[in-house]
RNA sequence: GGUCCCGUAGUUCAAUGGAUAGAAUAGAAGUUUCCUAAACUUUAGAUGCAGGUUCGAUUCCUGCCGGGACCA
């Protein structure tokens, strides 16, 4: 039973026999803190019905509620402004099937299929701390739809071929001396990461001897020496050269396991792997139908473009005057391979960076314009850059944070804290582990899932690592608290049948505060699916951690003498920790029994 | 040159066109005989500027200023 979605019913009722017309879309919002009542309606869009001024108009509607529902007990009027009292018998009866439903908060089954891509890492580099925010947010926002009903598969698309793997492989074949991840003690991904580094300075420095000796900058560029042995193992690599293939290979096993390995210490995972050297042929395939079919166009120098001024963009390369192909073309077989390899998908979401917003828009309109039906079923999952206090952040410039060394530095801190505060005096080493590990990787996760993923948000390494306030762990810690009343509950041999409740008449404000939140956790859930937004799940878990605090201090429950109010209050607190719970596993947060 | 996004307390974030714009931090002042003080209570502090739309605008529209991204 959905609260909300009765009462607008019952006062789209009270709207028809008030006033004698079907009523509009119904505004029902939280009453505001300061006045009586949990639910208002807003009376002014209703005065065009009633042809009365505001306070008249929610007069009205007040009167024949409380005189016809059972579940108005009373009401006020301030300005245009309907605040509705529920009788508590209906909180009562409410929370009694919420109690009761064991799936509370999970929506049944609604038989739609949709695709979620996220991460879709390069393999030259480790993964950095934008690549969290995309991990977390894919994740969640694919959890938050198979909560609502739907059948979700998580895929990522591995950027694993081209120049800039080339390079990696150039320098490491030049200056590696043979060094694996075994004989250097590094993570595969690190490993290959420092040899991108490595090309990058030899490049540099090369250029610059060039330029001494007389050469002009852009053919310095072109004739250095690292550059031309990572363009030759590009173009043997696409004429499959087996040493270089293998090398290739050899690398990106090591990236694969480094991913591996942090993906593991991040909580998500994938159905299935995209790799891009098995996707790129075929979008070149589908450029060439796509000029038969006239639908793109060849240039002079035989480069292969589509044009969309009329759609409002320009003119965009789709393959270039050799034959190599470009990412577009390579997004395009990826989307086409997908619908094939999952024919009963409804939508695709892609998780990536809002620079790539154009990208998306252009892909988007070339699928269609091949005739894709599902094209306009594409979604991009579009988030903001991650800021650091001094800026942004770049690889070049050696100013990236590293997603293992952050994940650490988080889990080092909670354990630090953790110490502090005497804690975990009664923990076994692998169960303070553990609970270090979900401190800090919840405060990271919530850091980076609690803002709106439309917006640039700002990273300060010296704030987030704070566990205090708006965090994870605040909720993580209300938790904990919950698990202790239980536990008590337990000890004193409480049972809780939904027959105790019957004897409940009265509840108190912080208590029918609470309650109206856990009713709204469902529509929370479809509307962070709706909006791709995790944050309003995080926001939610945080408001509902906040209350459940005020109530835990306000009231001792088991200094209640009335025995029904007791399981009441005990039945309550299990739910809003089932609840809490939900909602964090939803944004990949863990929530300790004790901390 | 073109397209798009963002400007809210000192700082980091909220607010389906609704009431006196909420939190958190940092600042000031309190609360541990009672289930865990990573908590709670009190206090001070903000919508870039100028117009428009209307009963009502942080939200929608126009212009400007400031920050960012993308396309050739």
């Amino acid at each position: 039973m959905n609260l909300e979605s009765v009462l607008r019913q019952e006062i789209s009722n009270a709207v028809n026999s008030v006033f004698g017309q079907e009523a509009p879309a119904l505004q029902v919002q939280a009453t505001n803190q300061e006045f009586e009542g949990s639910h208002t309606l807003v009376c002014f869009p209703l005065t065009r019905l009633s042809k009365k001024g505001p306070e008249e108009t929610a007069t009205m509607i007040g009167d024949y509620l409380v005189a016809n529902t059972t579940a108005v007990s009373k009401f006020n009027v301030v300005k245009g402004f309907l605040n509705l009292t529920i009788s508590e018998s209906t909180w009562i009866e409410l929370f009694s099937s919420m109690y009761a439903n064991k799936n509370f908060g999970t929506l049944p089954s609604n038989g739609k299929e949709i695709m979620v891509e996220y991460s879709s890492p390069n393999t030259n580099k480790p993964l950095h701390l934008g690549h969290l925010r995309n991990n977390f947010l894919g994740w969640s926002v694919s959890e938050i739809y198979k909560d609502c009903g739907y059948n979700v598969h998580k895929v990522q698309i591995i950027n694993d071929r081209g120049i800039h793997i080339c390079k990696s492989m150039a320098a490491w074949k030049l200056f590696g001396n043979g060094e694996t991840p075994e004989s250097s003690g590094l993570k595969g991904d690190k490993l290959v990461g420092k040899y991108y580094v490595e090309f990058d300075k030899r490049y540099k420095a090369e250029i610059a001897e060039l330029v001494e000796k007389g050469s002009t900058k852009e053919l310095a560029e072109k004739e250095a020496p690292i550059m031309k042995a990572a363009v030759d193992m590009l173009q043997k690599w696409e004429h499959h050269d087996t040493g270089t293939v293998d090398l290739w290979r050899t690398m990106n096993g090591w990236v694969y396991s480094g991913f591996e390995a942090t993906y593991k210490q991040m909580g998500v995972d994938f159905e299935k792997l995209y790799y891009e050297s098995e996707t790129y042929l075929l979008g070149k395939e589908e450029v060439m139908k796509g000029l038969e079919q006239g639908v793109f166009f060849q240039k002079e120098d035989g480069s292969i473009w589509v044009d969309l001024t009329d759609d409002g963009l320009d003119q965009k390369l789709l393959l270039r005057a050799d034959g190599t192909s470009v990412y577009m073309t390579q997004d395009i077989g990826t989307a086409i391979l997908r619908f094939r390899d999952f024919p009963n998908i409804s939508r695709q979401v892609y998780t990536v960076g809002n620079e790539q917003e154009y990208h998306f828009k252009v892909l988007f309109l070339i699928l269609a314009k091949l005739g894709y039906e599902w094209a306009k079923e594409c979604y991009h999952l579009s988030y903001g850059m991650v800021d650091l206090p001094s800026g942004k952040m770049k690889s070049r410039e050696g100013t990236v944070v590293d997603a293992d060394d952050l994940m650490d530095e988080m889990i080092a801190e909670a354990e630090k804290q953790t110490r502090e505060l005497g804690k975990i005096d009664e923990l076994g080493d692998g169960e303070a582990k553990e609970l270090f590990e979900m401190i800090g990787l919840g405060a990271l996760k919530y850091f980076l899932l609690k803002v709106d993923p439309k917006k640039r948000m700002l990273f300060d390494p010296e704030e987030s690592i704070q566990l205090q306030g708006h965090t994870g762990p605040f909720i993580q810690y209300a938790h904990a608290r919950i698990k202790a009343i239980l536990r008590k509950g337990n000890e004193l041999g409480t049972t809780v049948q939904i027959d105790d409740f019957k004897n409940v008449t009265t509840i108190e404000p912080v208590e029918q505060e609470l309650l109206y939140m856990l009713s709204n956790y469902e529509s929370k859930l479809e509307e962070a699916a709706r909006e791709y937004s995790p944050s309003i799940i995080a926001n939610f878990a945080y408001e509902l951690a906040k209350s459940y605090n005020q109530f835990y201090q306000m009231i001792p429950i088991f200094n209640e003498a009335d025995p029904s109010r007791l399981k009441f209050r005990i039945a309550f607190s299990s739910v809003v920790a089932t609840t809490l719970e939900k909602s964090m596993r939803l944004l990949g947060i863990r929530v300790p029994e004790r901390m």
